[in-house]
DNA sequence: AGTATGATTGCCT
DNA sequence: GGCAATCATACTG
């Protein structure tokens, strides 16, 4: 499947979205780290049903679901299949692209190599909020995709981040060796992740 | 490199 | 009231 497509299962989604590009007005980076959400999840925002700020989920796949998170930061999430079932996936880190300068104003002078690394950190960069959530990310809207014309990256998998529930599932997807990941170094290491030991 | 803490909003999963 | 898909800061090593 093309990397920007959202008709199939989150876990798909999130190993097929490295590597892509997200724009927004200027800025941009490569994403470098997913983690997928699905149906029957309890560690999903979605779990619970359908409350108002979990809407977007519940909509057509390949829109953006837009939170707030420790009422602090924002986090953005692309849609999935099945429709109306709350499966999506959080896009956690980016590789800085485009607009450096500009990111780096919008967040407080942070390194390079800081500034798109965990998925509040990209949000703020990026200055995606709330206005963005149920974005249809299939027209050229304020936020965008785009295919990367590199080669395929080597892709890394691991258990999510902050989570409590379901937390030995391994949706996480990264690519390996990047310098732009979030999470404990353990996770992000060159072999197969596990503890160091 | 790892660990602890407080900030703050929305839903109780 | 408690907790959460987090982050900056302030420590320790």
């Amino acid at each position: 499947m093309r990397a920007v497509d959202f008709s199939a299962a989150s876990i798909e989604v999130a190993r097929g979205l490295i590597g892509a590009s997200i724009f927004v007005a200027g800025v941009g980076g490569r994403i470098v780290e997913t983690e997928a959400y699905d149906e029957a999840d309890s560690a999903s925002h979605s779990f619970a049903g359908r409350t108002a700020r979990n809407a977007a989920m519940f909509g057509p796949p390949g829109r953006a679901y837009v939170y707030r998170s420790y009422g602090l930061h924002w986090c953005l999430n692309f849609v999935c299949m099945p429709a109306g079932h709350g499966a999506g996936v959080l896009i956690r880190a980016l590789e800085p692209l485009e607009g450096i300068a500009l990111m780096q104003r919008n967040r407080g002078a942070a390194r390079a190599s800081d500034l798109l690394r965990g998925p509040g950190r990209l949000a703020a960069a990026l200055r995606i909020d709330r206005q963005l959530d149920g974005l249809d990310l299939c027209r050229r809207g304020a936020l965008w995709l785009a295919e990367d014309g590199q080669d395929a990256p080597d892709i890394g998998q691991s258990v999510r981040i902050g989570i409590t529930r379901e937390s030995e599932r391994k949706l996480r997807f990264f690519v390996r060796g990047s310098r732009y990941l979030s999470g404990p170094a353990w996770l992000n290491g060159a072999g197969r992740a596990r503890r160091p030991g």
